[in-house]
DNA sequence: TTTTGAGTTGTTCGA
DNA sequence: GTCGAACAACTCAAA
């Protein structure tokens, strides 16, 4: 009797330990894909490109035997399960806010017919809810969780299945795959290894001294991969050793740990501030003005160097460097006083690494009003971020073409350069000066502490 | 039990 | 130019 995979954001074959239990029934599999469209429809085109792409993978990676439904998850997982005869149904554990309750959905209307939903395994090396304080409490601040993650520890790589995939149904197709104004990098598991590989054998040694330098190739380029699950994260980690770049990179794929952990004890934190005072007592600004503001922002005519070549490289490519990210929202949240989730949502539309819960808890970092919150006063110059992180302006001159006259730092304050705006770059939409000082008010003036 | 010090990513100001 | 202090309040672990 055949067992369904019903695959999520685990788009591989290799260290899938639940492929691995969906084979070990009798070696007979449904590979299942649902397109859902609580997920699909607000989708921006550049996640449902790489989607496409990366099911294209998968499919190849099965002899075409991947079996695409489109639809409500309840249905057809229960329709597929029932036409193969299957008895179990296998899943790596979701834990995000939704794939949650889809999950509780459909393992109540598989129970109805008999048939078992069997979690194993987890995006995460330590599935969220497994690290905790002594008292069984889960952590807020992350050193202390790094800490703790690391003394857990993880299950080394899953064995390579051996299996014998087969269709009981007919597969409805790929969804549309939208034309993007640009290429994404190649999507699926033999491209993830492959930048694994190439990132380790190239980058990692000098990550450490590299990643916060916008204009290299200083970073991973992982997060993609990651996000759908091409790659597990236990793949990674069991090649790090203890180089400071490694060391520095183990940290990182504990930040996407810590934060999922963070989004599982507390799931409206996705959308809500964890610091309510935040949402209830914060004076953002709104309106006409605010709106103006933010389009500015998003399409990258701030006026300000960095910032714009953030946001113009994010419309660009479907990705922004990691500093310039931090760069942006501080400006969006500091600077023109706009909720978090404004930006968030503009991160989580165009990003095509983008990840809800590192998405919102980075922004909440950045607004002061989540886990481990950046301190109110640390608001970015974003001048002297560019200055100190893109020395050279080569960044700048690359995403902003009516900035490309000028030479070295000079692309990072044309009001201070002979020609600065001779091919049409705006003027500064604020002053950096009066609004770090009209943030720091507003702090001040929100009362009470903290409420988490 | 209480105390103490550290805690991803910063900036400005004054000496 | 460099350097230390100041910019809060809270969490957590260790002493």
């Amino acid at each position: 009797m055949p067992a369904v995979a019903w695959f999520r954001r685990d788009l591989r074959l290799g260290d899938n330990p639940a492929l691995s239990a969906a084979a070990a029934l009798d070696g007979q599999v449904v590979p299942l894909f649902v397109v859902d469209p609580a997920v699909w429809d607000p989708a921006s085109d550049v996640r449902r490109a790489y989607l496409v792409d990366s099911l294209r993978a998968l499919d190849a990676d099965l002899d075409g035997q991947l079996l695409l439904q489109h639809g409500d998850p309840v249905e057809h997982v229960v329709a597929v399960a029932r036409a193969a005869g299957a008895s179990e149904v296998h899943v790596a554990a979701d834990y995000g806010p939704y794939g949650v309750q889809r999950d509780e959905r459909v393992r109540a209307a598989l129970a109805k017919q008999g048939i078992e939903l069997v979690e194993t395994g987890s995006p995460y090396a330590v599935a969220p809810g497994r690290v905790t304080k002594d008292d069984g409490t889960a952590y807020r601040v992350y050193t202390p969780f790094y800490r703790a993650w690391m003394r857990h520890g993880w299950r080394a790589p899953a064995a390579d299945v051996e299996a014998e995939y087969v269709m009981p149904l007919e597969c409805h197709g790929y969804p549309e795959r939208p034309d993007l104004p640009f290429a994404l990098p190649a999507a699926g598991e033999a491209a993830a290894l492959e930048r694994w590989a190439a990132f380790r054998a190239a980058g990692l040694t000098a990550y450490d001294d590299t990643r916060n330098f916008p204009a290299l190739d200083g970073t991973s380029s992982m997060g993609h991969h990651l996000k759908w699950g091409e790659i597990h994260p236990r793949t990674i980690l069991a090649d790090l050793g203890d180089s400071a770049g490694e060391e520095t990179f183990r940290k990182e794929i504990a930040w996407r740990e810590f934060y999922a952990d963070v989004m599982h004890q507390r799931p409206e934190s996705a959308r809500a501030s964890m610091d309510v005072r935040f949402d209830d007592d914060f004076a953002w600004d709104s309106g006409e003005r605010a709106d103006a503001l933010f389009e500015a922002w998003a399409a990258g005519r701030t006026g300000y160097p960095f910032v714009d070549a953030g946001m113009r490289q994010l419309l660009a490519e479907g990705w922004m460097h990691n500093r310039v990210r931090m760069v942006v929202a501080s400006f969006l949240v500091k600077d023109l006083h706009l909720p978090w989730q404004r930006g968030a949502a503009h991160f989580m539309r165009w990003l095509r690494d983008g990840d809800l819960a590192s998405n919102s808890h980075g922004w909440q970092w950045t607004a002061g009003c989540g886990t481990d919150a950046s301190p109110y006063h640390r608001v970015f110059n974003p001048v002297g971020q560019g200055e100190r992180f893109d020395p050279n302006g080569d960044y700048v001159r690359r995403y902003v073409p009516e900035l490309a006259h000028l030479p070295g730092k000079t692309a990072h304050t044309p009001w201070d350069t002979l020609g600065g705006y001779d091919h049409g770059y705006p003027e500064r939409i604020v002053d950096h000066a009066a609004e770090r000082l009209e943030a720091l008010d507003r702090f001040a003036q929100m009362k009470g502490s903290p409420k988490t």
